[in-house]
DNA sequence: TCGTAATCGAGACGGTACGTCTAGTCTTAGG
DNA sequence: CCTAAGACTAGACGTACCGTCTCGATTACGA
């Protein structure tokens, strides 16, 4: 009799106009002056709606952003066999992202959501960084088999090193990175993690 | 007749009453959920004369962190002749500094308040983040003039990739970065600004 | 095909489960804060049920407890020729009733429901008020016809004095009608209405 | 230094504003239909200026309608020497008072809030119900002074009766109380009152 | 030694948003 | 067609803060 399934199913509408107006109202006025009446009056929602899906502002900005609206790459990043190329491809990709002033403000609306909520913080994680940060390992990881990368090297090191660069920028407000920049900075370290050359 | 300085002077205890709250606070329950109320009442003080002082939260904590209770370098580095070392050192009082709960909880309201405000992302700017990344590229530019760094290379890039990956360490919550992690990327961050060797 | 009787037929056990947990509800928290959700709830029945069966919550109020559970006499009065005796039966059955604070709360709820919903106050008319009043008004009437009260009075007006002063002293939450008050009560109401003697 | 004193000072047109908006509410809609917010928003008024002052939405009912706006005798009643018309000018008035549509709505108002609240109920007893009781008592009890009631009379019991009977109309929403039908009643009661003729 | 002026703590003001609760409707699966 | 369950839109609840605005009470300086 009680099976699990009774009453009304909720609405997959419902659900996805939240998303995006949670998406369109922090690209408008931040993640502090973003309000859940606000998202739930623009999605066309009654308020519990949201609360019944989402526990927190910090949960629902975190799994908003991070589900379809920030295009940034967690799959596996392409081995060509060059590894410079195979990272700029990444690089840029990210640089491109970054350097458009609605993800932008995206990517501070989660930090500010992660700083806020360590729920938040744990989606971030799971959804974006670990992976990204892991697909860079494996690329790595790769090259060092190859010996293109000398095995000695902290490859999560380096893989922090190129993301927190970039969105350290971002968060910090300073100038978006130019592509010069995101040059020098593989530069710095690829070299870093080159074998030893001549001797 | 007018000379500015008619009436009752600013009481600087009330100040300092002030900003201690404020930084306790943020210890206790963080950013998002710290009144300018709570700030007031705990300190004693009229919530006019919080806002008589500070425009907005964002630069109130901005300010209260950033003076006297973020204890980071932005100091020069010292200057041994040994690169590593003086780098070592530095980066060891980073890390040692970011693997503190409360500073790390001071860094990320930081971090949410420049999220929030543009005027406490430059307060950041101004009185944190710039002059630390211009002590490292201030140190890196030394070495280049007595050949300890190759001098075509990006030396902003090579900071932003220092300080990045540890602050973007604390902003997703991840473990503190280890002595071994803070070693690693040292090593791949020096090892890409050396010199040629061996050609 | 259609004969009017298709489907499941409505489940009186629902009907009495709803009739009673309105009333514990009524008892325990008052009309005001008396929801219908917490009635189906402890009914164990889904809100639809209430809705499709009443219209309204002064109206479902209004008619449970006037239907089983507020036990004043509406049926006619006695008539053993003592009027003052009948009267006095009558009067203490209400007294007594009015004295229990369960019933009580259950009348001042009545009101409630009244004062908010024209459609209650028409039941709690058609069901109680106006069959009490309509029985006194007939013993007195019938004392008029064997000399016992005076045939020029106004016996609406009697009557409404003998209800009106007992529910009045329930709704402004006086203490509770003692015997001697109701006694007093009676006999200005009787000597008013007593034929002229001795003239 | 403590005074009691200190802070701004309540703004009483808040008030007088906050009075006036929640009695013409309930005329408009009724007790249970009148929100706190609506009575905030009609009023100019932010929710809290009305929270800060009133515990509960029956206090603030009961207050603001007893308060000036139910204009109601509770001062003593004249005594010309002539009780049948001292009594008949103060039942004319309050059953002209009754008969205005307003006035009976208010009153089934301050009926609701006395049944929902008994805070509320308390208000009302002492600002209205036990004022105007007792100056009816007040005005029998001369009458017995002077012979024109018999002195066992029980004179509460009469004063009862008399608002009894027509609060109860209003409340049961019948039709207002005629003239005539007030007659009747003052007669009931005043003979049942008088002293034994001809005896 | 006075004003005059700016400060202080306190706290009320008009508001916005919070997170919860309920109203009354609708949609499912199942007697 | 009825039932229990429960999601839906809508909106009020009472609380917490926002940033502004009086208050009375302190301090200073210049007249």
């Amino acid at each position: 009799m009680v099976d699990g399934r009774r009453g009304r199913p909720r609405d997959p509408r419902s659900h996805e106009a939240i998303v995006q107006a949670t998406c369109e109202l922090l690209g408008e006025v931040g993640y502090e002056r973003m309000s859940i009446e606000a998202v739930a009056s623009r999605a066309g929602v009654g308020k519990q709606t949201v609360y019944r899906w989402w526990p927190s502002k910090g949960v629902l900005v975190a799994e908003a952003v991070l589900t379809g609206h920030l295009r940034l790459r967690t799959a596996p990043l392409d081995d060509t066999g060059d590894l410079r190329s195979d990272l700029g491809v990444w690089l840029d990709e990210l640089t491109a992202a970054l350097s458009d002033d609605r993800t932008a403000s995206l990517v501070r609306a989660t930090a500010a959501a992660a700083a806020d909520d360590e729920h938040a913080a744990a989606q971030l994680y799971e959804r974006f960084t670990g992976p990204a940060h892991q697909a860079v390992v494996a690329r790595l990881t790769a090259a060092v088999a190859v010996g293109h990368v000398r095995p000695d090297a902290d490859l999560a090191a380096a893989a922090d090193a190129l993301t927190g660069a970039l969105v350290y920028r971002v968060l910090t407000r300073q100038d978006a990175v130019t592509p010069q920049r995101s040059r020098g900075l593989l530069d710095v370290v690829l070299s870093g993690l080159a074998p030893e050359r001549g001797v």
